[in-house]
DNA sequence: TCAAAACATAGAGCTAACTCGAAGTCTATA
DNA sequence: TATAGACTTCGAGTTAGCTCTATGTTTTGA
């Protein structure tokens, strides 16, 4: 059983543009053609789309995931590098998600300070605060 | 007291060729200038800066940021709109949350998969995994 | 006091990641 | 069998967010 571009856009919510842009830049080898051009996508495919999204949402350019990619067809030679690459795709995420929570603290003051400004009818109750406002 | 804009940028992590392209787009009303032209930073001014980029860090668009400048500008009848802003950004930083999650998930998932398959030597250990791979 | 360094603007250039239009082929159904 | 719709490639166009170059002015320090 096989999968259209079509099907598998709508299945991993992006678009037929974009995974034929995947396709041109190298990432998707793996991707089997019917005898007419047309791709046929395995369920396996899928789970690899899958993974590149993953890495894409980690920060990871294209062009290095391109270098995944192609690691990956070399088969065991490369297992080291692969997984040296997944650890500091763990400490890029970390980085993120400390940085992700600074910002969540600063926006949870500002929804303080403007439920408290919205209480007084005036952002001038907070002209003796700390942090600075416009 | 005033900083420089080279000193701002320092202090922010940023270029001066940003910031300066953020006054171009609207970002930085608020900045004073010297009879010369030159940019006089404000202590206040660098702490609405941290804001700038806060919200641009939750992924908001410079168009939308600059929006937001416009209301403070425009004084109290704008508190419930910022605040519903930050209502917003705060929801959209809970979403980018879950999923930066579940990224780790993926990524934690495949460091274990990278570390058993360099201890037996061979990637084919996971030959019967559930989860697709290349 | 004068050269180097830092400031300014305007506008061109760059990069990533799509996005789309053109032109052609294949496939399914009335 | 014909026509609509989905597929293909190629290459141009788009957008955001800088980044840099050119040109000129101002500030700073030996």
């Amino acid at each position: 059983m096989t999968y259209s571009i079509s099907e598998v856009a709508k299945e991993l919510n992006l678009t037929v543009y974009a995974l034929r842009y995947y396709d041109k830049e190298g990432l998707m080898p793996f991707v089997e053609r019917a005898p007419s051009g047309t791709r046929l996508f395995k369920e396996s495919d899928i789970q690899s789309l899958k993974v590149i999204q993953c890495l894409k949402s980690t920060g990871m350019p294209i062009k290095e995931i391109k270098g995944f990619i192609a690691w990956c067809s070399e088969g065991d030679s490369t297992l080291q590098q692969r997984y040296n690459m997944f650890l500091e795709r763990k400490a890029a995420v970390e980085a993120q998600l400390e940085e992700l929570n600074k910002t969540m603290d600063l926006i949870n003051h500002k929804c303080e300070y403007y439920m408290t400004a919205l209480d007084a009818g005036t952002e001038d109750i907070h002209k003796n605060d700390k942090i600075g406002d416009f």
